[in-house]
RNA sequence: GCGAAAGUAGUUCAGUGGUAGAACGACGGCUUCCCAAGCCGUAGGUCGCGGGUUCGACCCCCGUCUUUCGCUCCA
């Protein structure tokens, strides 16, 4: 574990010292939680969310991407929950240091009332034969006491939820003396609020408020346009709709580096299907999606499934693909069935119709949906974790290198001159120029060659061509492999086609 | 948000109440025909920020900010 802490810091400050990770604004001593890519790492990162397009968009006749903007229109926010869902009040015990939920602390407490309630009940119904329950629950002087005195803490609670009344929701806990279960004591700070979404202001909404949020997921954005695109691009369900774009959560506390941060990227896709068929859909989705990160060649044993027992209101099926980060295995990508319940419920707020008349069945219904959401951010943290090894060669000295899949890689091929003399620097330039129209591209003549080759190698660059006095006499390279450090000697007019055989993608 | 540790060159770290150091890295040059070799040279720091004690503070004291580690949610 330690060793695995320290591998994570070491990572850490690789990505920082070779252009991948910048922590925001560090010159004013940084901006917590937030994290700008650098000159490799936005490559990386381009390129991760050009594999992913391709392989959703591209590689699908059904399926088709659009770019929803980040501002929404803030019902959208009440329909999909996250406005009552994500605003939880939150309260702190000063002794255990442990924080709760306060609205759930409440609800504890009216949930051992209810069970006193039904313990009374069950009590009489094996003492009586003939138990009539209801008008046991609306006579019995021991259940209407513990009723009343439900209703009235329920009344309360349910008005300090309705105005966000946190005052009055700690002098509830106060005067119901309810104690944090692990110090027993009734020490609690006052009750915060956390937004799960970031506000901010534009001028000239309808009237009432001019509150517009920061959408903290993308899928929104899709739904509120799927009818846009199904009659514009004549899509007949089952049809998918890819995003890619940022998405903003105010996290409490926001941890291991680019895995959990405030403004974050997600590459999501809503598939529409028939409803009954979701779980079916489900299925291949899952299949699909794993397939797509076993593509990219780094062991099956990273990956796996984690099945969601409980599930959110709003879905009757749900698995993460979970990696094998360096903190353990974390979730990087979610694959949901979340039914009807989105296009439903945007259909109630907007008054809007938003069903699919299905040519097949000659019915209209509003269709379920699968959802395929990965964090790019995360797959980032994937792919770079992953790739970052130290390993001792032969001689015992060590090297930092990059193991990064090649088509993900940020610079595919350096071309370096064995010497900076006798026309090598030149011949090498001559043979980069065509290859920068179709490659990232690096040339170094400084330093010594292993050097320039642990140079690239820090960088994840998986291809070297190195120009020496042969390749004057006969027009040949070396072409250096990143992993094995092998190379093979091809002709100048090979370069092209060899780097795209090596470049070929695996879909 | 609460508790603990840390903050000195790009990085990793020394350092002492009396003018700021090393290694690696970067840059320029010499050498070198294949994996961080060698040699010469150059640049780079208001010692996180603010205040106090002192003749004098990187060092002692207070505050503040940031980062890292432990506690509840998620892509």
């Amino acid at each position: 574990m330690a060793n695995n802490e320290e591998l994570f810091k070491k990572i850490i400050a690789h990505a920082k010292e070779y252009g991948f990770i910048f922590p925001s604004s560090e010159i004013y001593d940084g901006l917590s939680a937030v994290y700008d890519y650098g000159q490799y790492g936005c490559e990386l990162k381009n390129n991760i969310k050009q594999y992913w397009w391709k392989a959703m968009v591209n590689l699908h006749e059904n399926i088709v991407g659009i770019d929803s903007a980040i501002f929404m229109h803030p019902t959208i926010w009440k329909a999909s929950g996250h406005v009552d869902a994500f605003n939880d009040p939150l309260i702190d015990n000063k002794d255990s240091k442990k924080r709760y939920r306060a609205d759930v602390l409440v609800e504890d407490y009216l949930q051992k009332i209810e069970d006193k309630i039904n313990k009374e009940v069950e009590k009489a119904a094996k003492r009586f034969a003939n138990f009539d329950e209801q008008l046991f629950r609306q006579t019995n002087p021991r259940v209407l006491e513990h009723q009343k005195k439900y209703d009235e803490v329920h009344s309360r609670f349910a008005a300090c939820m309705e105005k966000s009344d946190w005052a009055g929701l700690k002098a509830l806990i106060e005067e119901l003396e309810i104690a944090c279960p692990i110090s027993g004591t009734r020490n609690w700070t006052d009750v915060r609020q956390f937004n799960l979404m970031f506000a901010t202001q534009m001028g000239s909404v309808a009237e009432g408020t001019d509150t517009i949020y920061l959408r903290p997921e993308t899928a929104q954005g899709i739904f509120v346009n799927y009818l846009n695109v199904q009659k514009t691009g004549r899509m007949k369900v089952p049809f998918g709709i890819a995003q890619i774009g940022k998405a903003f959560r105010n996290e409490i506390v926001a941890r291991q580096f680019i895995f959990r941060m405030k403004e974050f990227e997600q590459m999501e896709m809503q598939f529409f299907v028939r409803p009954g068929e979701e779980l079916k859909w489900f299925d291949y989705w899952k299949n699909e999606r794993i397939r797509w990160h076993e593509s990219l060649g780094m062991e099956a044993s990273c990956y796996r499934f984690h099945d969601h027992e409980k599930l959110a209101h709003y879905a009757n099926a749900a698995t993460d693909i979970e990696f094998d980060f360096p903190f353990g295995f974390k979730e990087l990508e979610g694959v949901h069935s979340r039914t009807d319940f989105d296009l439903k419920a945007h259909q109630q707020y907007s008054g809007k119709k938003l069903q699919y008349f299905d040519p097949e069945t000659n019915e209209s219904y509003v269709p379920y949906v699968i959802e395929t959401s990965i964090g790019v951010d995360r797959m980032f943290l994937a792919v770079f974790s992953h790739a970052y090894r130290e390993e001792t060669l032969p001689d015992n000295s060590v090297r930092t290198v990059l193991r990064i899949p090649p088509i993900l890689a940020p610079v595919k091929v350096a071309v370096l001159p064995l010497v900076k003399k006798d026309g090598l620097p030149e011949k090498a330039r001559e043979i980069l120029r065509p290859l920068q129209y179709q490659f990232n591209c690096q040339y170094d003549e400084k330093d010594a060659i292993g050097r320039r080759y642990r140079r690239q190698d820090a960088i994840g660059t998986p291809y070297c061509i190195t120009v020496d006095n042969q390749t004057l006499e006969d027009n040949t390279v070396t072409l250096r492999d990143r992993d094995s450090m092998q190379q093979e000697r091809i002709s100048i007019p090979e370069i092209e086609l060899r780097l795209n055989q090596l470049l070929k993608c695996n879909l």
